[in-house]
Order: structure tokens, then sequence, then C-alpha cells
DNA sequence: CTAATTGCAAATTGTTTGCAGTTTA
DNA sequence: TAAACTGCAAACAATTTGCAATTAG
């Protein structure tokens, strides 16, 4: 979708900085930490400040735009949100990649939980891995 | 098990701020992070440094000896491992409070993954939601 | 004895905030 | 024009690091 929509479709305003923050997430279906996105924000609209970033990246996410997962070491990646829908993510340790997957784990399970007196809210799921590519570009073969 | 065992399990040296942290970890079935952690090993080993506690979290996590999961926020949460073999949680949003299920959702997927030539290396699978308790105590009963 | 571990203090990293000026609808 | 948004600079929280002193095996 054009940048611009996404932007009136959250009923946000459109800034040449959030054209630029979703003109870079537009462009890849890799997830990316803020950094990276800053980085490239001021490539195509140099001036942009930081908190402007973080700023849109929770607006963006709060709307449903953006995917948002927390890293291990901190440093949350983003990713713009293609398609519609409840699913999760292959996430390639190369190149950042990503497979969308329509299997959802939680449908197996959500009836034993009940049973435990457990009321779900919400999960994560994602698997991490090297696609081919990147698998053959590293030392060890054997992951 | 024993605290000292676990730290000879895992080949380290058995010091008083180490067995403060895993006696804090392990009086309880909750994840916590790492700030409560400190303010509670503090009450038992007063005087110990919070740099001396984080390097111990990457360490134990290292040797498996913890489990560490990343929240949305930041600040990741520890828990000891207790039970041997692949598995995932559902945690309380309330209480902090874990149950254990060995259901893994990558069984179902693996070969499917594979035919897109994709190599998974590992994966995270964790459910949020409230325990009865937790939930009786909320405003919104419709979680 | 010696390698591992700790405490300390300072540095770093990543992110957030208040506010005044600017821009969008 | 009113509300939303931005840049700036400063604050912040959480975590990490170098190093000298201490301690466990």
């Amino acid at each position: 979708m054009e940048v611009d929509k996404i932007l009136k479709s959250g009923q946000l305003k459109i800034t040449p900085q959030r054209q630029a923050i979703l003109r870079v997430l537009s462009t890849s279906d890799s997830f990316i930490n803020a950094q990276m996105l800053f980085t490239r924000v001021l490539e195509i609209l140099p001036g942009t400040n930081f908190s402007t970033v973080y700023r849109n990246l929770d607006t963006l996410v709060s709307k449903g735009i953006l995917c948002r997962i927390p890293r291990d070491n901190g440093g949350d990646l983003y990713k713009i949100r293609r398609e519609e829908g409840h699913h999760h993510h292959v996430i390639c340790k190369g190149c950042g990649a990503t497979i969308i997957i329509e299997f959802c784990p939680m449908e197996a399970i959500r009836e034993k939980l009940e049973g435990l007196g457990f009321t779900p809210t919400d999960h994560r799921f994602e698997i991490y891995g090297y696609c081919d590519k990147c698998r053959e570009g590293r030392q060890d073969k054997n992951i």
C-alpha cells in the first residue's frame, strides 16, 4: 500500500518524517532495529531527529501498522505489517529476511490452558534460523 | 537441586553472591527482572554489587541454569530452569507465575520450513495471560 | 598459587521527556 | 486555527566495562 494511504488509514497526519520512516520500512520485508532505521531515514530526510523516529515507531506499532518484536539483547526490531490477520514470523538471523506463516500454535492448546485455569491474552511465537542463501555463506555449515 | 550443586554442575565457583542469586531464584517459579532480583539479593547478601548480578545472570544463562526471556519494554526476565529438556512457558501477567508446557509448536512445522529452504536453529514460544487468581482481582474481567 | 570472581566508578547504550516552535488537516 | 507533530537538549534507566583487589579451588 502507498505510504500516505497507510498513514491515513491510521488517522495519522502525513509528515515528511513519517513518510521517510515508512518508505524505509516498506522497501523490505526484514526486521530492523531503531538505530538502523534512523540511519536510513537520515539518508532520505536529513535532519530528522532520533526522538521523532522513536515516537513514531511507538505510534505506528500502536496503530498496528508495524510489527515489533523484542530481542534478547534489548533493542526491539520493527517491520511493516503487510498481511492482514493473525500470523507469525520466520526470521533469518543472517539477513533478517522474514517469512510469514499462518500457522498459530495457540489453537492447539487454548483448550488445554483453560482447563488449567489460565486465560491467555497474548502470545509470542517466532522462529529463527538461516535461509539457504545465508546458510551457504557461513563458516559452520552445520548450524 | 541444591544451590551449590547447581553451580558445580555448571563448573562455576561457589561464591556467596552466586549462592544468593540462586537462592532468590530457586524460591520461586516466577520470572523476575534483574532489578527485582538485585533487590532481593541485597536482602540476603548486603553489599552485593549490581554488576556482579548482571555478570552472573549472563553466566548462568549461558550455562543453561537460567531461562531468559526478553520483554516488550526491554528488561529481560529470568527464572531458574527446573525441568530438563525442551519446554515452553505460560506466564501470568499479574503475578509472574509460570506454568511449564511440554507442547512445542516446532514439531508441527519443521518439515514445512525445510521445504521452504529455511533451516530453523531456535524459536520462541510463550503464552501470556492471567491465572484465575489474578483475573479475579482485575477491574476488567473481560480481558 | 593462579585463574576466576568481585566491587567500584565511570562509561555506554538505548530510549524518553518537556517545551517552544512548526506544520498539518 | 487548533491539535498534532517536530527538533532540541537534557534526562533517564538499564546495562556494561576496565581495573585493581580479593577469593575459591
